[in-house]
DNA sequence: CGTATGCTCAAACGATCGTTTGATTCCGCT
DNA sequence: AGCGGAATCAAACGATCGTTTGAGCATACG
């Protein structure tokens, strides 16, 4: 039909969407490539097994949110004018903003999903994936934060990871009104959370 | 063979282990009535169904930590001498605690499961347990805090609620250390996170 | 033109799932 | 002791899963 897509592109935009509907082991194959509008055997042919197909949904999408981060990162760190907010919208904002463009949405519940299904296989993925862009983001906050030492400076950030993990997921009580747009809601999303984790991190 | 517990009691002990390691998908019936010593017709017979066996076990520890919470709020809630720490303490102590008696430290994970996998029944589920809880909370919250319009208290709310279920799933990059107890490890995180919590739902 | 290569397709495979069945055992009660 | 409902059991049911197969189709190259 349409073939202006590739038939692997047409099944990771399928596969993000269904992961985040059904869960990875809710969404059947089946499902996902008739979704796709794709053969039942085209996910073993590109992919090689269900398996490898999830690993390629996260890094895609990853490999994006990481880079995205750094960019943002690299702007401010180090600056004598570099405020906690500014390091903060950095590793607030990208995060959000993956909710937005495209299916992105979508991935933010699958990536909710996957802290808690895949247990230690994914989790080591997520870790070898985020494990450099954590250093440095945590490297910056120290110098920022200078009155903390390392083991309650770890405690604080991994609580601000909590509350922008809820929030991405879209779980919480607050829920985007009618009369707010996705982006104005993304917004206030990250503003409150910018202010929110800014007061946590620097209390005394 | 031991029949000083229930099938009933052993089957609930069993599936709390079995959802936290494999997830509710994952865990088949047959690993469980095996794990749990009973024959694999004892759960249809004794809860109706697998899905109707998930209800009993969510409900088994959530009445139970509500409970706990609102004991704990009846005694601080509407006196002049309480501080905000001491709401936090009655909304995320027990939560915490709920790890530590039984069986219960699996429990926390099944509970992260659940919030990503059952999108809307459970989702439902949880909001009519503990609607009520949370109404109690965030009006005394909102005593607490007069200076803060209800839409803000929301929003901190929501993101302390955020930052407690990361804690409690244990996800984050803290982990308990060997020479830690498990109990000195709760009370570590119950200080820290009634610290953040305040800071960051009371700043200007 | 013929062939090689990359891709798609319908169909089937074996495995495992939740659930049901019907017989059998257990246990309290008259 | 004997009846009757509750509980347990082995076995099977139909459905669905991920994966594999082998034939068919397309396009590119000699």
């Amino acid at each position: 039909m349409n073939s202006s897509t590739s038939t692997k592109e047409r099944i990771l935009a399928a596969a993000e969407a269904l992961f985040a509907q059904r869960g990875f082991d809710g969404a059947s194959l089946r499902q996902l490539t008739a979704s796709a509008g794709v053969n039942l055997a085209a996910v073993n042919y590109h992919f090689g097994s269900k398996e490898k197909l999830v690993e390629q949904v996260f890094k895609r999408r990853l490999d994006a949110l990481n880079q995205h981060r750094l960019a943002e990162l690299a702007k401010v760190a180090g600056k004598p004018s570099t405020r906690l907010e500014d390091v903060l919208a950095a590793y607030i904002r990208p995060a959000l903003e993956l909710s937005h463009e495209g299916n992105g949405s979508l991935f933010m519940r699958v990536l909710a999903r996957a802290f808690a299904e895949h247990d230690d296989t994914l989790r080591q993925f997520l870790s070898e994936n985020y494990g450099h862009v954590m250093k440095q983001f945590t490297a910056e906050f120290a110098r920022l934060l200078p009155q903390l030492d390392k083991a309650e400076l770890y405690w604080r950030i991994d609580l601000v990871t909590g509350a922008l993990t809820h929030a991405m997921s879209g779980f919480g009580m607050i829920q985007r009104k009618d009369n707010v747009t996705e982006q104005q809601h993304r917004e206030q999303t990250a503003a409150h959370l910018i202010r929110f984790a800014a007061a946590g991190l620097s209390h005394p």
